[in-house]
RNA sequence: GGAGAGAUGGCAGAGUGGUCGAAUGCGGCGGUCUUGAAAACCGUUGUACCCGCGAGGGUACCGGGGGUUCGAAUCCCUCUCUCUCCGCCA
């Protein structure tokens, strides 16, 4: 969410920023200015009141001790009138703060000055490409090698839960396990300091970072307990920080945690949904960071660059990109992703989102920190990236690795799964 | 799940209807003293919004929401959470 004061200090700024994610924002900023207008006035009028009415009340308390009843019984009757007032103009203030929220909530981040034009996909920069020379020219798909060495078993899901629920098995979950732990231990490594959070949030949680209001048909929602499985780490871990005043001193906080991600996907099908392309339920190791509003897009490279160190390491070939306005999220800056190339489907596979979302998720939170000069509450910066999302990473995997034996696995990940072919 | 107790500023902890945004202690910040540090002493120390060029002024907030009252941290209702005991349980 746009601050509103920042929104209203730059507003043709905003509509002309906005014009790079393909939102025309002039009708809706318009209206929040009157609505901001209107509610300076009312809560100047209510203010006043309030001050009057507390007046009275001091008066009345000490005309009592006096022991003036007659005095104090007739500013009483004064009151009545002013609380209903004071009512009045409550109501109208509480209404028109709802209305502004309700449309500020409607505005998507703005993009940062570097991002690319563009309606899609198709229009993203890109940023540096790795060698895919060297990828093995056909193969069969993961989800027939899936079958071949019974490693994973959809069918299975489908039986016990649904489609897009895989049932890992044998070394197919020993490689799942490895890579989490392998991914974890490259995160730590570089800073990040690992936790474990709930994968069920509650509604001020998916608020938070933006879930709620309105991605929330993408959510499993539990009605019983009104909770929501989360759809990434990113959630509850970004949450840690809600409400919170941090030291200036004690920025950037780095986290790291591996959680399942469960997604309702509605609406997706098609290629992009076979075998591990697009999943349910699945395995992701998450990096969250809170910045210096000053170091967010330094730090956002860095991020990039730990999150590209894993593709390198697992020896997959991949390209970076940066998401052209009309790509990007509702609620990101900028956004480079990391796909993978997998020959056998002849396609690249986005493995890893990274992104900053400057103010828009902080000040959601309420996540400040404290300036050191000025004294002053400011709003963080949250960043988040995967490092790494599993399913495609292992789509990858397989169909890159494959040889006559079987699949090859990664050089980094033997210490982990104590095997280097599943055959 | 049943019974009881509780939730106050960064922390601890007082406050049971009026001058309480809230005693006191600790912590933090600034200063005095000191070669330096500690101790001691003095001062200062919440958040958000509104008015104002500013100085400054106003309003709200004592877990959340609602109510009683001229006036609520204080009384009532309700929700959430924490603790203790009992039950159940990996």
């Amino acid at each position: 969410m746009i601050p509103l004061k920042y929104l209203l200090d730059r507003k043709q700024d905003v509509i002309e920023r906005l014009k790079v994610k393909h939102f025309d924002a002039s009708e809706i900023v318009r209206h929040i200015e009157e609505l901001n207008n209107l509610r300076r006035k009312t809560q100047a009028e209510s203010d006043a009141k309030q001050a009057e009415l507390n007046q009275i009340s001091k008066e009345i308390g000490y005309l009592f001790k006096q022991g003036n009843k007659p005095k104090a019984d007739e500013l009483k009757h004064q009151t009545t009138a002013i609380k209903q007032q004071i009512q009045d103009l409550q109501q109208s203030l509480s209404d028109i703060e709802v209305k502004i929220e309700n449309l500020l909530v409607l505005l998507p981040n703005l993009p940062h000055q570097s991002v690319p034009e563009g309606k899609g996909a198709e229009d993203n920069l890109i940023v540096r490409q790795g060698d895919i020379a060297a990828v093995p020219n056909k193969g069969l798909p993961h989800w027939d090698l899936a079958k071949k060495y019974d490693i994973i078993d959809f069918e299975l899901g489908n039986k016990i839960t649904g489609s897009g629920f895989p049932v890992y098995k044998g070394k197919g979950a020993k490689l799942q396990r490895a890579l989490i732990s392998f991914f974890l231990d490259e995160a730590i490594k570089a800073g990040f300091k690992e936790v474990i959070p709930p994968f069920l949030v509650n509604e001020e949680s998916g608020f938070g970072t933006g879930q709620l209001p309105d991605k929330e048909g993408q959510m499993y929602f539990v009605q019983n307990d009104n909770l929501y499985l989360i759809p990434t780490a990113e959630v509850p871990v970004t949450n840690i920080f809600r409400d919170t005043i941090l030291d200036e001193k004690d920025l950037p906080q780095k986290y790291t945690a591996y959680t399942p991600c469960f997604r309702r996907e509605a609406g997706s099908y098609g290629k992009d949904v076979r075998g591990l392309n697009r999943l349910h339920q699945f395995d992701k190791v998450e990096i969250v960071v809170i910045e210096h509003p000053n170091r967010s897009y330094e730090q956002l490279e860095q991020m990039l660059v730990h999150a590209e160190s894993l593709v390198q390491k697992l020896q997959l070939p991949y390209r970076i990109v940066k998401l052209c306005g009309g790509d990007m999220s509702f609620a990101s800056a900028l956004t480079y992703d990391i796909e993978v190339f997998s020959m056998a489907q002849n396609r690249w596979l986005e493995v890893s989102s990274v992104s900053n979302f400057e103010t828009f998720q902080a000040n959601r939170l309420k996540l400040r920190y404290r300036d050191t000069e000025s004294k002053k509450n400011l709003l963080c910066h949250t960043l988040n990236g995967s490092a790494l999302a599993l399913p495609r990473i292992v789509a990858a995997i397989l169909e890159n690795n494959q040889t006559d034996r079987g699949i090859k696995v990664p050089d980094v990940l033997v210490p982990y799964t104590n095997f280097d072919i599943i055959n």
